[in-house]
DNA sequence: CTGAAAGCGCTTACAG
DNA sequence: CTGAAAGCGCTTACAG
């Protein structure tokens, strides 16, 4: 292993000069600069992490924490954000470490880990919920983080969202321009998730230009109740006129899809979700879904949490929002 | 932050004798043993890893590698992998950090970035191929790494995997048995992927026993050609004896339930695949899935990481098997 | 513009 | 059984 020290010997250096050049301190000469640049490539030199993270007490990774009661289909989203992530960071020579349990204990214990052994002073929330422990926890410490997804109520911290409220209007306007849709329903969990929140209102500010009636359904997934089959198949009966659906993602718009199969067999009915989480090899003709762009997600969220203070201090709560599309609609 | 030095001032014991005793080193007397750990409870001690590991010469990070190009639809699969992992890994006081990119020369550098600058020496790949220039590449350096999935031919070291063969013949099993097929086919993509073939195996291996025709459809995403569901549909006419199909993955079963119900209206048949990569939710009275149990496959291949050089070294291939199983139904 | 020296918080060979 | 000292590979205040 190639240390300063051993490029500083070659060159007649103090490690001191070495290590300034190589930081770019401007306190060194120009050519001097060069050539140090130029012998530690020719020398394989690598920097020693754990030996800069000790002196700097501070370590240069980024903590990702994944939400700790996730259903398994946002995991194809958060992939993708982790590839956003990573993109970033190689490019800042920071590295990658997660945080990832079944427990909310199980989660806490590997983030004051990560701050207090780890030294790790910049983190990025896969989520962003209401009351969340492990949010609560991070806010008290002297680290900086940012969320995927805004703050609930008047919470305020850095975050990185899509304009939910803009891509459920182009999802409703997709199937009315675009799919000639007389009476799109909006189908939802029960969760109102604040996405959902945000997709609906957008969807109500589109129907409300043109005069439609809106018509909702909210799925639950209470066990005891009836199915959500049962649930989905009542609405259509009960909702003849309705002809194409907006749903909060694309795993509510595939069981749609299927109940709506099962009960008109042969007919399908246009739909549209969010996320982009099934293979496109999947879609079919009459399913549709917005990207909401989970990579520029990820190096979004990199890009504020590496903003200095001074550039943000003045908005107390700064964010990003992301441009979601639809594939052949321009929005 | 509390230091060895501050337990050491405290205690009225040298830094060395307090490293030891929290280190267990048999060396110090178990009152001593005793009483440092005690103090550093109370003291709230937390051993900085960054010092830890510029000593060690090696960091406590175990390197997680994605596959560059795979399926949105196997993140499901990695994410659950990735909580079995870091489970076992806190356990150990170890950290994950993670190597995922968009391109092969990305990992490269990622990987070598991790070796070298991070000295991080222990990896999990999270997948298995052929000539992957990134397996190769590790191979090379001077660390320890465990692949999820068996090495492709001759190749030997370290893995984690299920029986695929013995999944197989159970999927086809099941679906004899429980669900009285008569003639279940086997519908595979066109990759050839071992597991592809393995499970293929089993089919052919329980089907010979009950004397029944196999049937196979490889269905291919190539563009250009006629499309997956043109594919199905041709199948399905093609072999009207068929009453069940065993998918290599849910997306794959996925995709021919809904050609079989847009051919055949308000029919079905029924479907098994791998994974249980679909929410529960979705899932139709038809449809089943092998769970191949992700997240034990992470706590394994953390165990087989940190197994000791002795205990298997006359082992040329080390590896552990998986259990796989089927909801509702015995193996 | 460059260097000598101290320090970050650990571990471990050496000494007793 | 315990301790003093050196060292891991960096950075940076201090000095010139």
């Amino acid at each position: 292993m190639v240390t300063i020290k051993d490029i500083a010997k070659k060159m007649k250096l103090s490690p001191s000069t070495v290590s300034r050049a190589l930081n770019n301190n401007p306190r060194i000469g120009e050519k001097t600069r060069r050539q140090v640049h130029k012998y530690a490539k020719k020398m394989g030199y690598q920097p020693n992490y754990n030996a800069k993270n000790l002196t700097n007490q501070e370590a240069n990774s980024v903590g990702i924490i994944f939400p700790v009661n996730n259903r398994v289909v946002d995991n194809i989203f958060y992939v993708g954000i982790l590839r956003g992530i990573n993109e970033e960071l190689n490019r800042r020579n920071y590295v990658l470490a997660i945080a990832i349990g079944d427990s909310t204990q199980q989660v806490i214990d590997n983030v004051e880990s990560m701050i207090h052994r780890a030294q790790i002073k910049k983190f990025i929330f896969l989520y962003s919920h209401q009351n969340d422990k492990i949010i609560d926890l991070v806010r008290k410490e002297a680290v900086k983080f940012v969320t995927i997804g805004k703050p609930v109520d008047d919470q305020k911290w850095w975050y990185v969202d899509n304009d939910n409220v803009a891509a459920g209007e182009d999802a409703t306007r997709f199937l009315i321009e675009k799919k000639k849709s007389k009476n799109p329903a909006f189908v939802e969990s029960v969760n109102n998730w604040p996405y959902e929140d945000d997709r609906r209102a957008g969807y109500i500010k589109e129907l409300s230009k043109t005069r439609k009636q809106p018509n909702f359904l909210q799925i639950s997934q209470e066990h005891g109740l009836e199915t959500e089959s049962a649930q989905i198949k009542k609405f259509i009966d009960e909702h003849p006129q309705v002809d194409s659906v907006v749903a909060t993602d694309d795993y509510i718009a595939l069981q749609f899809d299927h109940s709506y199969k099962d009960l008109y067999p042969g007919k399908a009915m246009n739909i549209i979700g969010f996320n982009n989480s099934l293979p496109s090899d999947l879609n079919q003709p009459n399913f549709f879904s917005v990207d909401l762009n989970a990579h520029a997600m990820g190096t979004q969220a990199v890009d504020l949490l590496f903003k200095n203070q001074q550039e943000t201090e003045n908005i107390s709560s700064s964010h990003l929002i992301v441009e979601h599309k639809i594939k052949g609609f321009k929005n």
